[in-house]
DNA sequence: CGGCATCCTTCTGGATACTG
DNA sequence: CAGTATCCAGAAGGATGCCG
């Protein structure tokens, strides 16, 4: 046993796991089937609204959990929820809009992966 | 629509939801309840048995579950798996160490979101 | 010791119908 | 249009017991 392996730590008194709780944070951020769908289109759109997300979104998702996803990401800071005049229109957040590059990154990562595992 | 806003790729045929799964692909390594806190133990202690990885998993995982992680794992290039005399021994291959900055990264953005997300 | 088999609970996401 | 309500299926994880 060596301490903990994660350097680029501040502050020093809190322990490993709670540094993994940390890391969990942003994984559930971006975790499950559309989050990341969602806050692509946004980049993409700047504004739209409910039913236009959900036609556009690939693969086809249910009202209900488009609903969950644009809650969830709301209160992760990630969109914003305006009604404008009569119908409601998502953006992304500054924070929001700095998904890309995590997101980028992921996809930098994930090239990588597959370069790692070739053929699965 | 101004085109896929994930920028930082090569080639340029692909459209932007292969991406997205690609990105997916290195969240799956990472997600679950206990993919990083094995990763995070064979960082600390190079080598370890099944029944002291079982013990020291803070929170406690059941054999089955840990069987399965390090299953995925080993799949995924993350960790290696061998029978040294007639004990097994888990280690992390040279990819799964890589994982170390992932993680460090994750932890970083992880703060970064607490930040914003204050009181949360 | 290092698992696998079985059973059970919880969580995600999907289908459909309905409402302000 | 923008959801909510209900019901349902599948996967993840947990508890316990058994086996080579």
């Amino acid at each position: 046993m060596k301490g903990c392996p994660l350097q680029a730590m501040l502050s020093s008194d809190k322990d490993c796991n709670q540094k993994l709780g940390v890391a969990k944070d942003i994984l559930d951020v971006l975790n499950g089937k559309w989050k990341m769908e969602v806050i692509l289109l946004l980049l993409q759109y700047d504004k739209r609204r409910f039913k236009d997300l959900q036609a556009e979104i690939p693969g086809g998702v249910s009202a209900k959990v488009l609903s969950s996803v644009l809650k969830d990401l709301e209160e992760h800071h990630i969109v914003k929820r305006g009604l404008d005049d009569v119908t409601v229109e998502y953006e992304l957040t500054e924070y929001g809009r700095s998904m890309r590059e995590v997101i980028s990154n992921l996809v930098e990562l994930g090239l990588a992966h597959r370069k790692e595992v070739i053929g699965k």
